[in-house]
DNA sequence: TTGTAAGCGTTATCAC
DNA sequence: GTGATAACGCTTACAA
């Protein structure tokens, strides 16, 4: 391997000069410049990055751990990530969770002593309790629910809201059997309680009493939607909607109901979550809640390099709630 | 930040023992480990892993480089590659080139690359005219059409014989007016044209003669393939399947389909190629190839720890092509 | 079984 | 404008 003093002294100059040369600094003569440049392309040189980084303190590299990369929301996630953290200098390290809480506490648990900078983490398991599991002197970000009790920065969406805004949606088109896929009551707060909570309060308003059979309980996965519509018509349970309550599940709800021979929007009508690049190409499209993806990548940019220039263990943990807004697609007109 | 000879300090011993504890050499009493373990655990400590990159001359990274992590084929690519390095020990950081010669020529000579122990690209732009932009003191596999004229190291997927099988399949059928979308035969080689080719040969074979005009250019994305539907049954061209030169691109040939009216497979049969995870659930379901990803993955790495282990200048490049398999599904079946 | 010394390649400091 | 020196935190040899 090539290294600067031996740049050097081709060049005929110090080490500390190629470094000059190299960074940009100012106060090199454009000769001396000429003569280092020009060895650094004879030999081919390239710094040494981890020495660089030993000086530095610091690598340039953030984590990202998300559930499972090959999930069209996480996919759409880190291409986020990637380009904005491109735009402010930083590489990103992908890690995969499983979707597990032992994941998702094992990517915490890892990240310090890996090369990360810092670590944005999409938490679907992580509860109240795991509060404590979050580094204190270490930048960290969840992108997820709330975490409760502990100075956690965190990214949310609007869940609650979101799910409120589709369902009323619904009701005003004449929907009064909503079966909710993925919906939950129980269980540590998530994305999928608190999406039910919306939607329960929102029907409730509207003067719709909920019905428990019309709560489809499954993981918020393409062929988990496809079987779970099997499996409701299959016990003869009757709607009118389906509210899926991420995208990836509502696909698999499309399967499904193909499968039955129901029409959407014609038998049924059906909603998502997260609007997926792949929403406007279903077919019918899907009507869907636009998280605010752009913006909470950007805002956990935000939090995470503040973290980085200051890194209080104290200081109040930062919050930032995407702004949702409804799309409405073929799925829900008629 | 706690380092090792504080910990030396804190424990009372050497901080050469402290790094034998770490990585768990033989050698050390138990006594002393018990010392050192608590003291880590008091203290806090966590290795430095740029300093131990700087002595090791190794990161355990590698870089993932694709064109664009949101779409479908790369997210499965990229969830592929993370498991497996984690299986290998490694850590994976992902660039996005944007599917653009300049990212692609940029994530080979990026100085970043040096903080990389190996690099697999996944091109879709770079050409012949391009083997010697790839570094041949570092250890790079290219998975995507062969660079021809290098010696570097490839993992490619059974372009020509995939669209054969494809192409023989809807002959079987009854299609003699086969759309191809995304086909091309001029222009650099890649998996358009190699697709293109497999697909002409196989049509000639079967005594269909090809015809101009059922070649619909356009890029592998699903907004391009429902345009592209658009615009060819606008000018009147009439065909009775579409084969589509990707999944991503079927799934917008379908939406554009269905936009005309046209059902598939009664009117038209539609195919893919590369079974991404969403195929199995379109409505219908998507007739595609299964390029084998899994294995293309397991040679890639494969072949780039034999380049860490032994990273010769010269050395034969070394070549794999991916188990393909036809997956027939509703969207050829009627 | 443990400790000492040296150096991995880079850059901040400060002198020249 | 340029260069000598001293770290950054860790681990390989070798010595004790």
């Amino acid at each position: 391997m090539v290294t600067m003093s031996e740049v050097a002294k081709a060049a005929g100059v110090s080490a500390m000069t190629v470094s000059n040369v190299i960074n940009g600094h100012p106060y090199v003569s454009d000769e001396t410049r000429l003569k280092v440049t020009e060895a650094i392309g004879r030999l081919g040189y390239r710094v040494n990055v981890a020495a660089r980084n030993l000086r530095a303190g610091s690598t340039g590299v953030i984590g990202l751990a998300v559930p499972d990369i090959d999930q069209p929301y996480c996919a759409e996630l880190a291409g986020l990530v990637i380009a904005e953290a491109g735009r402010r200098g930083y590489q990103v390290a992908v890690e995969q969770t499983g979707a597990s809480r032992e994941g998702e506490i094992n990517a915490l648990a890892q990240s310090r002593l890996r090369m990360y900078d810092g670590l944005i983490i999409s938490t679907v398991r992580l509860g109240d309790a795991d509060a404590p599991t979050f580094p204190t002197d270490f930048p960290v970000v969840a992108l997820g629910e709330r975490i409760h009790g502990g100075a956690v920065d965190h990214v949310s969406m609007a869940n609650f809201e979101g799910a409120g805004d589709v369902t009323r949606h619904l009701v005003e088109r004449g929907c009064r059997r909503i079966a909710v896929f993925g919906g939950r009551t129980h269980g540590e707060e998530g994305a999928a309680t608190l999406r039910t909570a919306g939607h329960l309060a929102a029907l409730r308003e509207a003067g719709v009493e909920p019905r428990d059979e019309l709560l489809v309980p499954c993981v918020f996965a393409t062929e988990a939607g496809a079987a779970a519509v099997r499996q409701l018509t299959g016990a003869g349970v009757a709607f009118d909607a389906a509210m899926c309550l991420t995208d990836s599940l509502a696909v698999g709800v499309l399967r499904g109901l193909a499968d039955r021979g129901l029409t959407v929007p014609g038998d049924v009508l059906v909603t998502g979550f997260d609007d997926i690049g792949l929403a406007a190409y279903t077919v019918p499209s899907l009507t869907t809640v636009a998280p605010g993806h752009t913006e909470m990548v950007a805002a956990a940019f935000d939090m995470l390099l503040a973290r980085l220039l200051a890194p209080r263990r104290e200081g109040r943990a930062r919050e930032f709630t995407g702004p949702h807004r409804l799309v409405v697609r073929e799925s829900t007109t008629r």
